[in-house]
DNA sequence: TATTGTTATACTCTATAACTATA
DNA sequence: TATAGTTATAGAGTATAACAATA
């Protein structure tokens, strides 16, 4: 990639793995913190844990209660828990995984289908229209380089879990 | 920019305000997982919001408690008592504004700061560590990227808060 | 005995509503 | 009366420890 290299130098860029820790833990927390917001005033009273616990099972068929523990960074307990929430508002169906009687096949039912569509809508549309202001150039540069941490955070389970 | 289009048609990316939106929406709940993880595992007993509130106090000399809560996104009640937990702790000062009696003037301990820094720098350490693999161009599209989205997202107060 | 999940218990996080003190 | 913060109350999120059921 020579041309990333031409950029990099005629921006005068000096990007070490530091120095994207350091932003990183700058930035992500407030673009978190905006997401959680927007959960919140899509005023369907789902949490943000919740929403992700969704998104999870709905693209995991029969999930195991240990996987969307595990995905989510939680404790089995803690996401036991987050079911039942889930269940009580009949968002998610528990049943029994049919090869293994002591493990969940956890699946969405239609409601929780069309409430996380919905949210993810609304949440979506208002990221994007705080970029607004950006350019094309900066679009594809945010674009990109969601897909690189992705890759990196996506695998990335900290030691010790 | 012409650099940064001729890469963006040489990768035939296609990045509109939608796409990133759904990309983002999917990359840094993972990243945040990441990071409170990191927090935890530091084993200083310091959660999440907590280390959130004792940065920006440590970076805004007098924080009334109001811009606290701001800029986590939390109602007064809520930072109310997570400074409770936080002075208990010796590591944040609870004082009067001098012109406002009404007002505090919230301010970090000698502790608090210790703290601060070597969770902080213990959490970038293991970010840092989990981007071993990137090539540098990655690094540098990362970046920049942080630092367009923390002008996008440090402003974005969403309406309605 | 090891694995999967739940229950028990105890915190922290968080909101809304009601209140106090100051301006 | 309006503002800054706290207290009251309630519920969600989260952990560890102990337990039950299954493999």
């Amino acid at each position: 990639m020579l041309q990333s290299a031409i950029i990099a130098k005629s921006n005068n860029m000096k990007a070490d793995k530091e120095t994207c820790a350091r932003e990183i833990l700058e930035t992500v927390p407030a673009v978190m913190r905006f997401i959680r917001t927007q959960i919140r005033q899509s005023g369907k009273g789902v949490t943000l844990p919740q929403f992700r616990t969704l998104t999870f099972i709905n693209r995991t068929p029969d999930a195991p209660l240990s996987a969307a523990a595990e995905h989510l960074g939680l404790s089995n307990p803690a996401m036991s828990r987050l079911v039942d929430g889930l269940v009580r508002s009949g968002l998610v169906k528990r049943s029994a995984a049919s090869t293994n009687r002591r493990q969940l096949a956890l699946s969405i039912t239609p409601k929780g289908r069309e409430m996380l569509e919905c949210v993810r809508g609304a949440v979506r549309s208002q990221l994007a229209d705080s970029m607004d202001g950006l350019a094309k150039e900066e679009l594809e540069a945010v674009s990109h380089a969601m897909t690189i941490m992705r890759a990196v955070f996506d695998a990335a389970k900290p030691v010790g879990q």
